[in-house]
DNA sequence: CAGTTGCACAACCCTACGGTTGATAACCGC
DNA sequence: GCGGTTATCAACCGTAGGGTTGTGCAACTG
């Protein structure tokens, strides 16, 4: 298993096992066998998933006699949006900065296309 | 390849070198050898990655001569951050539901335990 | 034109992953 | 104690994923 916080999150919801797992656990806990009912998955198959999970901090077992309920545990949900955000901003900022750049341009260097016609012919 | 965006999306970025990838062309596009050039892999093995990239729709590729300059494309992000923000607010509510009724509770019911000493023994 | 650069395609190797079945442990309820 | 439920462990199987090398192609450069 990866030592990556992070690979270990993302790898973890790239299966939609998994994360319909995390959908219906954000609605409250719920056991092993009742999370698998709804697939035609064996009941081992949704163990593993769910320690796939685990390991990644996104759920926590507890104990109920034979019963090992899982529950969502919400705090590392903001390691990804932070990387997430993170990298958004800064495409969004370079972007944002090439678009004064072309405002600031005049127009002979950045010729303004017509609408629909093609573009014009080059001056002689 | 999986037809689902967010299933490409979080696959996608389950790979560390992947992760990298998106972290440097946010600082601005860059071509193929220019990407592999800080890993010891091969230019094949990056050019493969950015082909994932590709089709999670993270990144989009130009045309200058023999160079195919790679462009991250920042719109999808915010398909990933819907995801995971739905799912981190339902399970915070749940929590804050929970505080609630813990709160509305007689202490008979929902003894409050004391700081440091060890639970009291039951009233005989 | 000949040579070099930049990149993609194809075939292969190995490992990790998602699934199965079978056995086993722990805890009820009767 | 005995069956029945709940869940994990273990061994196995097929395939997808990340890596390599080799080949080929398009476009610049001398």
């Amino acid at each position: 298993m990866p030592t990556d916080p992070l690979t270990r999150l993302f790898s973890a919801l790239a299966d939609p096992l998994r994360r319909d797992l995390v959908a219906r656990l954000a609605a409250g806990d719920a056991t092993v066998t009742e999370l698998a009912a709804p697939y035609d998955v064996s009941v081992q198959a949704v163990s593993k998933h769910l320690r796939v999970l685990e390991n990644a901090g996104l759920v926590s077992r507890g104990r109920d006699a034979q019963r090992r309920p899982a529950h969502l545990e919400a705090e590392v949900f903001p390691l990804m949006t932070a990387w997430i955000e993170r990298y958004r901003r800064q495409a969004e900022e370079r972007y944002r900065r090439l678009d004064d750049v072309l405002a600031s341009m005049p127009d002979d260097v950045v010729p303004i296309p017509p609408e629909t016609a093609p573009p014009a012919a080059p001056v002689p």
